[in-house]
DNA sequence: CTACTTCGGTATCATACGGTACATATATCG
DNA sequence: CGATATATGTACCGTATGATACCGAAGTAG
């Protein structure tokens, strides 16, 4: 069934990930009107807001691009067809060779999309904040069943675990940034689930 | 030897203290002109600008500040009067603790002061880029003298401890921003440190 | 005292920001 | 055809940004 009116003369999902290519190297706040504007092939103030609302509602469309794309990575922390070794293990090696691919901005959108943001921006970082606090808990609800499946000691303090592959996870986007080989990163895992040895 | 002229009537040191809380918490960019003038005790744009030059002038002289504070926690990073292993571990331990006080932002502001930059602030990003880089290297320097001399392997990777400890270190700062507590950091502090077991 | 130097307050600069009004163009529906 | 619905282009809104001009105030030097 066609809609009525006059149809959009831009693709706008092609504009929405110019729209992602500019937060992911910028973050929220530094990304301008005109930037995005320009990115999407010059379109006018007008075509840009009949079609996201606003800036932030923009972000939201560029969100959910993220997540149903490269934001995958993580996706394997909820699933429980693996060990709960190899689930975490497996998303710190995917997130490691997806943030240092050179066809997209290094790091993680999650992690540094709004890191500097002033008060309006309030919204936003909280989304994001409690995305990331989700994958923490992902992580925790994977460890704490590696304990009751009998993965790892009982009496395995389930907080340090958590803190250890979440701030290493979380890590990675900085780490990325400033020029981290994917080689490096990978060794580095290597490294870390040396303290979770496989049954 | 006094100074000729009107003397300042706002006190310098506390104007760039107040200035380090409001970097470290929102970041450079997104930290207005207004704000800044504000904490500083509600000084006049000629004042600021008779005392700082710029923004960009006072966001030097707050990392001055910071470097010569709260910013020390790395500089063991350099010590060789320990070994390589306690070099790093305290570092770690140190960084998180700092990190995680209540006192003041959480984080660090070298890792978190200028990651959403637009092109404006080209310079201030290299800065607190060069700057991780120089912790970065430090952290090599400690490997590399603990493979000398015999602490390691000599087969030991230095890419992969490197990146190891480093991007757990930079994770730090999101980490804490997103709550972590130092009990947890400490506790992942000592798994991390179980992949270099002490000789 | 006068000369000189520096700081302070007000008013303002040019620019950029996110966002809108309004008229017009182009599509489908009946 | 007209009615309706959506998109576009231009011009513009109010506000905030970082930064200055100008002049008077407050200190030292001679």
């Amino acid at each position: 069934m066609a809609r009525t009116g006059r149809p959009r003369e831009f693709d706008k999902q092609d504009a929405v990930l110019k729209a992602l290519t500019l937060f992911w190297r910028q973050g929220y706040e530094p990304t301008s009107l005109n930037q995005l504007k320009e990115a999407m092939g010059g379109i006018s103030p007008t075509s840009f807001y009949a079609a996201f609302g606003s800036k932030e509602g923009l972000f939201r469309e560029v969100l959910t691009l993220y997540r149903s794309s490269h934001g995958r990575v993580t996706d394997v922390l909820r699933d429980e067809s693996l060990s709960p070794r190899q689930a975490i293990e497996t998303c710190l090696r995917q997130s490691a060779r997806m943030q240092t691919d050179p066809s997209h901005p290094p790091g993680c959108l999650i992690v540094l999309g709004a890191s500097n943001c002033g008060p309006s921006s309030g919204e936003v970082v909280r989304d994001l904040q409690e995305e990331r606090h989700r994958n923490r808990e992902a992580i925790a609800a994977q460890i704490r069943r590696a304990i009751a499946e009998g993965e790892l000691p009982k009496d395995t303090d389930t907080g340090a675990l958590v803190a250890l592959f979440n701030t290493f996870l979380v890590g990675l986007s900085a780490a990325a940034r400033d020029g981290a080989s994917p080689e490096d990163l990978e060794k580095a895992i290597d490294q870390i689930m040396k303290t979770w040895p496989p049954r």
